[in-house]
DNA sequence: GCCAGCATTTTGACAGTGTCAAGATTGATT
DNA sequence: AATCAATCTTGACACTGTCAAAATGCTGGC
């Protein structure tokens, strides 16, 4: 197989072009809209104009599209971490930084965060090859740069997997609690997470 | 072979007498077995040897029995409790067990802890009135804990509510990435929070 | 040109789901 | 014993994911 790399138009043909990609786009269009329990292959095929079964021979099954939306999910959040961090800074503004762009990212894109993350995929369905690697691949950055943080005194702790864990946990866990909608006050995600980071940080004086 | 030799009653009558608790304790074990996703009120029905729509008459749809289960783990969880608090210990000792207890509860009640504090409930569907109300009373609970013992200099910080909502927000967050087969490695749950606990607290010396 | 072969998409079908309406059964009350 | 309300069952419908087989259109070899 071959990546098409023909005129990319959106024509309403027989052959679609790039249903894959077409598929991707709109699935998680919807799920934005109206969460990830409320998506169905049949919608969505509908919404794209094709017939029920057209997505199979794209994805194996649902969980495969699934799947594959939280690899972009994935891809997103690398290169906004990278983003972030081409901006020279201090190192504590970049872990303030860090902070706040889980946070941003989960609560702005909280269906893709809840695939990224959540039961959904990691305990109910197995995960695609492909998930599994980017995935891991970005827990490993993530307890590199908490252990980085660590070893340069800026971080508390002495043992950095533990440490990433809980910073890790305590994000995951104030981004769901918003997301999952237990949390409805007004209070600002970003400002909890700022009123969270002396917590981890060694005393100053 | 029917499952009916667990109840004490092996009633096959018409009028089944108990059905609305038979339903939740079967739910409950179905649940506790294969998961919340695979539970279906056909297979519930089946297990207890009813017709697909006998539920029909003790709850309004599929989503007021998880909030009945969701309920029913509220009260077990006020009910653990109680019984904690009534231990007398130092109250850093009661703060610690609090948190054992927080995780201890999640990890050996995950499915239902995913009913209780999970999008399932909470942001999908609308929970009921006795949901809502139990709910929010474990909430408060929580909060006047976490004020009380910021307010004897135990606790960090000087907002209480913001307090509240990080801690709680680690141990969700911690117990989720648990449950949800995030963190899959030999750590405990437990050893976890004990290692997050001097975060949260006023610094000794 | 044309036709075979292949990738792509569709149609048909099936089992499973939640849920409503209407009927059947039973225990209790008059 | 007849009636009634509570309780449970049957029938039906729309919706879901998914498989097998058929249909369609593109492309390369003659």
């Amino acid at each position: 197989m071959k990546a098409s790399t023909s005129t990319s138009k959106p024509s309403a043909k027989y052959h679609h072009g790039n249903l894959r990609q077409t598929l991707l786009a709109a699935a998680k269009q919807m799920i934005a809209a109206d969460g990830i329990e409320s998506l169905s292959l049949r919608k969505l095929a509908d919404k794209v104009s094709v017939s029920r079964t057209a997505a199979y021979h794209y994805f194996d099954d649902k969980n495969d599209l699934l799947c594959a939306i939280a690899s972009d999910g994935f891809r997103q959040w690398q290169q906004l971490l990278k983003q972030s961090e081409q901006q020279n800074q201090t190192e504590r503004q970049k872990f303030e930084q860090y902070l706040i762009n889980y946070m941003v990212f989960a609560t702005h894109h909280p269906e893709e965060y809840e695939l990224m993350f959540g039961r959904c995929i990691w305990k109910q369905a197995q995960c695609t090859e492909e998930l599994q690697t980017i995935a891991h691949g970005t827990f490993q950055h993530q307890v590199e740069m908490m252990a980085y943080w660590q070893s340069i005194g800026l971080v508390a702790g002495d043992n950095p997997l533990r440490t990433a864990q809980i910073i890790w946990g305590t994000l995951h866990g104030i981004a769901k609690l918003f997301i999952d909608g237990v949390y409805v006050d007004d209070t600002r995600a970003e400002e909890i997470v700022k009123s969270a980071l002396p917590m981890f940080l060694v005393p100053k004086d």
